[in-house]
RNA sequence: GGGCCUGUAGCUCAGUUCGGCAGAGCAGCGGACUUUUAAUCCGAAGGUCGUGGGUUCGAAUCCCACCGGGCCCA
């Protein structure tokens, strides 16, 4: 800490007067201060009075932002979480209150109590009659000009950052409104928000590597949830017909732009529906979402050209998969069922073949590589392989494609869904073909068997339409971020 | 996992090309100033140049390793 600050502090002290008061006096936020004021002068404009407008006394607290000081008086910016306003401090009105400036920084938190009026040089002001440290700030903030630039430091200390850079407190709060607007949404449909485990014994639903815990009363390795999905669909057998979930999973994988090891999503079921009712809702949600936040479904191009913009509005265009591959590499899946076959078909087109890797994670490539990229506009991608959706239903008269989509926008998947695999003995087979695929190309990220989960399934799960979509990813997309760390107050770092 | 870039005062950055006293602005400190808006003016101060080794008479600068951060590729 600052010694000259610390040597304020007992000043303060000295003074009998507490630097960190518990209690202070506040009547008005900064934003209503000015408001009044406003109102004030608007009422009395008519009256040709308006150089003199003065409110009745408020109090008001905040951060000091900045300070233009010339001996005998001074001001202060002084911020709250409801805006900024310029606080005038004169010797001949504060008399001994006036010397606790000499032990005011910037960054401290000051109350003021007085009238609101204009300046000469009309700057909207609270002409201080009473005044007050009410926490003493002991670092220096970043400078007030340049701001924070650095990027680990504004990720290290993000408070810094929400208090230097504007957007990065507009993100976080457009961030609140996207998962305020996502329950909304549900919830105006019917459904209901539940709790399921994040500390599970099979880390199931999903194909990615689990994180590893240990419990130790109960004596027993558990894992972090990878997904919310088999949890939520045993509440559909229970009966709950519309359930969803917003919370945190952990994926055990590398951090980049779009990466965070932890992050949140909302998985949705609905009984009695199915993946066409699903990309209805996705679409809809998206777009009430993006309207909620920025009152437009049109959202910024974050690497575009400048004022480059795409519209989420409804309908999406659908696009079948397999059209959509043949179309951007020229290779069909059905054409090549085995791993050798699809292997050689990229081979073929000088696409890089990964040693060791499954069918699924071969095409994932091939759709990663050659199909993502092209989908900048809000686009449905159906109709998926069975060998790459092990928790999917089969399409009518087709063997090895299933009833599955994924949204895509600006190249990023935002949402993935599927009409749910109810019969149990396929799922089980299903899940019995990941456990082999984990052993034979030693895939941490295959799906894993869950016995609990089938014993629910054989139970009978109601045909049933389930959604998961990125929360992170949905606060990209309405803030023009194009970086997962812009939307995440606390992304994870090496230590 | 591979490649490229990057780390200098609390913050924003020069200085590294071609080795030769550690620099500026803001913030802070002392002083002047009763209408400022990045206030202004005068003065003094502020450093583990990411860390550790090496080369050299001499290293922020060159070499190696490591620790962070960023971008691209896989």
């Amino acid at each position: 800490m600052e010694l000259d600050r610390l040597r304020k502090v007992e000043q303060l002290r000295e003074l009998g007067v507490d630097p960190f008061p518990p209690r202070i006096e506040r009547s008005h936020s900064i934003a209503d201060a000015v408001a009044l004021f406003e109102e004030c002068e608007a009422t009395v404009e008519g009256d040709g009075g308006g150089d003199h407008v003065r409110t009745e006394a408020v109090d008001v607290a905040g951060r000091v932002m900045a300070r233009r000081g010339m001996g005998k008086m001074s001001f202060l910016d002084v911020r709250d979480g409801s805006g900024q306003v310029q606080v005038q401090a004169r010797a001949d009105v504060l008399d001994e209150e006036f010397e606790l400036l000499g032990m005011l920084d910037i960054g401290d938190f000051v109350s003021v109590s007085g009238p609101v009026m204009r300046t000469r040089r009309g700057q909207i002001s609270v002409e201080a009659h009473s005044f007050g440290i009410i926490s003493k700030s002991m670092r220096p903030l970043p400078e007030k000009w340049h701001g924070l630039q650095d990027a680990e430091t504004r990720v290290r200390q993000r408070y810094l950052d929400l208090l230097s850079n504007e957007r990065m407190a507009r993100n976080a709060k457009a961030r609140s409104k996207v998962a305020s607007a996502v329950r909304r949404f549900m919830e105006d449909r019917g459904f209901i928000e539940v709790e399921t485990p994040i500390l599970v014994p099979v880390a199931a639903g999903g194909f990615a590597e689990p994180f590893e815990t240990y419990h130790n009363a109960l004596g027993r390795g558990l894992y972090l949830r990878i997904a919310t999905e088999l949890y939520l669909k045993q509440l559909v057998v229970g009966g709950l017909d519309k359930v969803f979930e917003v919370g945190k999973i952990f994926r055990n994988e590398g951090i980049d732009a779009d990466h965070n090891p932890e992050f949140t999503t909302m998985e949705s079921y609905e009984a009695y529906a199915d993946y066409n009712d699903v990309m209805r809702m996705t679409e809809d949600l998206v777009a009430y979402v993006a309207m909620q936040v920025n009152g437009t479904t049109v959202v910024p191009v974050p690497e575009g050209d400048e004022g480059e913009t795409i519209d989420l509005a409804p309908p999406w265009p659908r696009v079948d998969l397999r059209q959509a591959i043949i179309g951007s590499s020229g290779i069909d899946f059905l054409s090549c069922p085995t791993r050798d076959s699809l292997a050689a078909a990229m081979a073929e087109r000088e696409m890089h073949v990964e040693a060791n890797s499954t069918w699924q994670q071969l095409l994932d490539k091939v759709i990663s590589a050659s199909v993502e990229p092209t989908l900048i506009a809000p686009t449905f991608l159906v109709d998926y392989p069975l060998a790459m959706s092990p928790l999917a239903k089969k399409k009518p008269g087709f063997d090895d494609v299933v009833e599955r989509f994924e949204a895509f926008v600006l190249g990023r998947e935002l949402a993935n869904a599927f009409t749910e695999l109810n019969d149990p003995v396929d799922q089980r087979e299903r899940f019995e073909e990941q456990e082999r695929l984990r052993a034979e190309f030693d895939d941490v990220e295959a799906d894993r068997l869950d016995e609990s989960f089938l014993l629910a399934v054989e139970h009978g799960l109601p045909p049933t339409g389930g959604l998961g979509i990125g929360i992170d990813r949905l606060a990209m997309l309405v803030t023009g971020e194009s970086s997962i760390r812009e939307v995440t107050l606390f992304p994870q770092l090496r230590s």
